[in-house]
DNA sequence: GTCCAGGGCCTAC
DNA sequence: GTAGGCCATGGA
């Protein structure tokens, strides 16, 4: 629940010039982080994007990895593999009965709305393809909104542990809203840009790594001096 | 041994 | 509606 001094924060800082800000601190401390799309073919994409959920992205790559050495990397390849097969190749990443029951049902899903037509069924305007992947068993929100930005290329922004920690820690937020109002109110503000939605995303995620995994804030970091200065404007 | 990683689902209350 | 439990490996 979304209480009305956590929305009156929300509106009050949460505007253009300062997440643009944040942006540019970022981009200057980490440098392009230029993640997905790149080379990586979409499906690949929606396997990362599945089998990273809670889980770190090098265990996440060792699943990919296996599941690349056997050609495991389509939506025919998956078909074919039995449930206990498929989750036996994914099993460093973790959670590998429910990811392979997730990736299972994601192929059985676009073969049943586009004939198994990745690009149709990607190829949908954002809001319906969003509700498309959250009727999928396995897939929330983030995944979805994961799924939007790197494999589709739609400007839906990605909110996760990392921003919910990063707005909290500037003070932006409570850190228990909802995820949906956090989304419509950055998507309200910032232009619809994927290429600015996947490049912010990123740095968000490099920054909650590689500092900073700690509310309320950590000495030194690139918006150090920007924690906290807005929540004591906006409580008071 | 403990903690955490680019979540999501289910159940009990 | 929401808090708590569960799914699980691997590295620090």
């Amino acid at each position: 629940m979304v209480g009305p001094v956590c929305r009156g924060i929300l509106h009050l800082v949460m505007d253009a010039e300062r997440l643009d800000g944040i942006f540019q601190r970022l981009t200057a401390a980490y440098g392009r982080q230029g993640w997905w799309p790149g080379d990586g073919d979409p499906f690949e994409v929606i396997v990362g994007a599945i089998l990273t959920q809670r889980t770190a992205w090098r265990n996440a790559e060792k699943a990919i990895a296996r599941l690349r050495e056997v050609d495991g990397l389509s939506l025919g390849a998956i078909r074919s593999f039995s449930d206990v097969a498929l989750a036996q190749r994914i099993r460093p990443c973790g959670f590998f009965r429910e990811k392979a029951k997730t990736l299972k049902a994601f192929v059985a899903h676009v073969d049943r709305r586009d004939g198994g037509d990745l690009a149709r069924f990607l190829s949908r305007p954002m809001a319906e393809l969003r509700d498309e992947l959250l009727s999928i068993r396995g897939i929330g929100e983030e995944t979805a909104d994961a799924i939007l930005l790197y494999a589709a290329n739609q400007p839906s922004f990605v909110i996760d542990a990392y921003t919910r920690r990063l707005f909290e820690r500037l003070g932006w937020i409570r850190g228990d809203e909802e995820s949906c109002d956090l989304r419509a109110r950055l998507m309200g503000v910032l232009p619809r840009c994927p290429e600015l939605f996947n490049e912010y995303h990123a740095l968000i995620v490099r920054h909650g790594k590689e500092r900073c995994r700690k509310v309320p804030r950590c000495a030194g970091c690139p918006v150090d001096d920007l924690c906290g200065v807005v929540r004591e404007v906006g409580a008071s």
